[in-house]
DNA sequence: TCACTGATACTCT
DNA sequence: GAGTATCAGTGAA
């Protein structure tokens, strides 16, 4: 069950903090990528110094902050990563949810592939734990680049978030908030505790 | 395991 | 032209 408009159209803390433990999944080359999201950041522009919209900025690479929720919105980062997030709350008011990190659940033979260009078994045990753990890892290890950007996940079938299986279902998920990562000149913003991740977890980027 | 650093190209001023 | 919601490689412990 993909997770419907609704699910998006709340507070973009509720819905950071909900999505852990959904699931992404990816079409690509004819496979089916799924993965746990277990890590993700809050960035809401009206009143967060650390969005590419904050003040109601508006340009060519922000217009999708302000589109419809479940938009994804992928920007390039330090002239070599993707990023990817998805749009919440209502059109309009630019804010999303950056997916920080995933962990490997379906066709993992193949995010290896995409990732390292080597089969899962012949990857160090460094890759193994390395292999979805950041914003522009989990981009590499399942193809996502600015051609997603815009994609709207409700109706597409490429790249989209559904409910876990009943096998992928996570016993106890206990979440945890923390500071964001790398936004250290967004003043006082820097110290909102808009990160949140599953406790334990070994994909999450970092303790 | 940790701290440091260079790579890299796009976006906005 | 400056800055960036990052990563991999290096070298030291």
């Amino acid at each position: 069950m993909r997770v419907t408009k609704e699910f998006y159209e709340r507070d973009t803390r509720i819905v950071a903090e909900e999505l852990l433990g959904k699931i992404l999944v990816r079409k690509i080359n004819g496979k089916v990528l799924k993965a746990r999201i277990v890590e993700t950041e809050a960035y809401i522009g009206p009143i967060d110094k650390a969005s590419h919209a904050y003040g109601g900025k508006v340009t060519p690479r922000t217009k999708t902050l302000y589109g419809e929720p479940g938009l994804a919105y992928v920007y390039l980062i330090y002239g070599m990563y993707y990023c990817l997030n998805l749009i919440t709350e209502r059109i309009d008011y630019p804010a999303g949810v950056l997916i920080r990190a995933v962990e490997p659940l379906e066709n993992i033979e193949e995010i290896s592939l995409l990732r390292y260009k080597l089969p899962y078994d012949k990857l160090t045990k460094y890759q193994q734990k390395n292999i979805t753990n950041g914003p522009g890892k989990l981009c590499m290890a399942m193809a996502i680049t600015k051609n997603e950007n815009s994609i709207q996940t409700l109706n597409s079938n490429e790249l989209y978030v559904e409910e876990p299986l009943e096998k992928y279902k996570l016993e106890t998920l206990k979440v945890f908030k923390c500071k964001r990562i790398g936004i250290d000149y967004a003043e006082e913003a820097k110290d909102f505790l808009w990160r949140y991740y599953i406790k334990g977890n070994i994909h999450i980027s970092k303790i």
